[in-house]
DNA sequence: CCCATGCATCGACGAATGTCAATGTGCGTG
DNA sequence: CACGCACATTGACATTCGTCGATGCATGGG
């Protein structure tokens, strides 16, 4: 899997030992996590990671999300670049066509950097 | 705009129901997300989240954040505001002071909407 | 070899955002 | 009652953001 390659996918590793609650978290961060929820704060993006989710095989190629999201070509690459940036979404180019899929682990943590200790099972 | 009592609240609520994942999110449902997350997504919001969460009892007044996040009031004022309209805050006033409080169920619904179908028990 | 396809980048524009100083509004105290 | 304190609101400003059309850059097919 081409998991690296992205400069901020550490950071949502970070970020999940950074609880928002359960002590008061240093600067850099609250800076790491609010980047990784801005790119999170637009209405289009969040429908992007929806759409690619749930498209067949858990990947989608720019030309699938244009339509559905109703927005210019150039417009939706910027989304896309936006999320790859913030480590939610990994882009790799195939032929003609770049598929991007969610990286689960990123939301994971994120969820995990909310609901303070992570508690699972 | 007349803003209501607490206008997000419900919607929090809706978005635990509406996962990122798992199924493509209709708009409303992205908008009600995209504007959570855009409360988070600025780095002195999530260190306000984090200082009044570690707050003895839970709760802080504005003159406990000014000096922490190094800002003026009325910009702390503001950004706890975005907070509170988001869910993420409730505001009490007790006398000349104004309490605010992490609403914890609103972080745990935005986890849950982060997490996909919230791991049945 | 040339052209069409899929996507990224650039330049530009209006709108929204973060910040502050100044001012307004309630509440408690002397 | 008048004053001071804690906080909210206003107005202004620079910066960032979302969006588009036009253009550039690969890749693959005829």
């Amino acid at each position: 899997m081409p998991a690296a390659a992205s400069p901020l996918v550490d950071d949502v590793a970070a970020a999940c030992c950074s609880p928002v609650t359960g002590g008061v978290l240093d600067p850099a961060a609250a800076e790491r996590l609010a980047r990784i929820f801005k790119a999170l704060g637009d209405p289009t993006r969040v429908r992007l990671v929806s759409l690619i989710a749930a498209h067949a095989g858990a990947e989608a190629c720019v030309c699938d999300l244009t339509d559905p999201v109703g927005l210019s070509q150039p417009t939706v690459s910027h989304h896309l670049k936006q999320l790859v940036d913030a480590g939610l979404l990994t882009r790799e180019q195939r032929g003609r066509w770049a598929f991007y899929r969610v990286v689960d682990e990123a939301l994971d943590s994120l969820a995990g950097a909310l609901r303070g200790p992570a508690v699972p099972a």
